[in-house]
DNA sequence: GTCCGTTATATCTTTGCAAATATAGCGGTA
DNA sequence: TACCGCTATATTTGCAAAGATATAACGGAC
């Protein structure tokens, strides 16, 4: 029998929800592309859902987490301010960190 | 600025949920109660989606966790077996220990 | 001033999941 | 055998979250 423990983190500012998996990611996939349409197609989810995941995490975060500009050559754009880039750093260590941590107390379920 | 860590983990036996908090909340109340239904009510859930809950676990666990009886007096009853009462005290300490470990890393967030 | 690709936002539709409802069966007691 | 409180399970209903669709506005290039 394989046991595995899983986790989800995520960071909350003030009692609202600032960062989890799912944004992190797509604000690493805005900060490749450039533009919250491209990063939204790649993720295979809607521009809606993208614009209103940024549009929470820029009103939670004490400073801007994402620029978006509209017109100009290209339409416009949305790029990840290095406060963005740190949070995502971040995170992501946070969460290996708990997820190593889980591994290393697996075999107290595996012995029972 | 108040940041927070939150997390929720859970166990998987061969790629099945095996127990989650809301399961092992479940359980103990089972445990308290000696009852399915009166579980149920208790955490203002249905009977139904408590007895789906416990029907997944026993089904993944490799021994019974909750053993259910039908008639006899009182109508019959359920109750967590050995086996099911150290996997709650384990999850509960590795869960425990989760936090703890997320909370020491708390200002590498607030530093930002 | 027209064209373009983007951000921004409203509105309608779908659909998947939770809740509610209904019903059957069990086994000890008296 | 009638009763009781519980487990077990199917069916229906309701609803909120997700998705699809449509449209407006923006600003640089040419």
């Amino acid at each position: 029998m394989e046991y595995k423990i899983k986790s989800r983190i995520w960071i909350e500012a003030d009692n609202h929800v600032l960062l989890g998996e799912g944004r992190v990611r797509l604000l690493r996939t805005i900060n490749e592309t450039g533009s919250l349409t491209k990063a939204a197609k790649r993720l295979e989810m809607s521009y809606k859902k993208a614009w209103t995941l940024i549009d929470a995490v820029n009103k939670s975060a004490k400073k801007p987490v994402v620029i978006t500009s509209i017109g100009g050559q290209g339409g416009g754009g949305a790029k990840v301010t290095e406060h963005g880039l740190k949070l995502i750093q971040v995170f992501e260590e946070i969460n290996k960190n708990c997820w190593n941590h889980l591994d290393e107390q697996l075999d107290k379920i595996k012995t029972l």
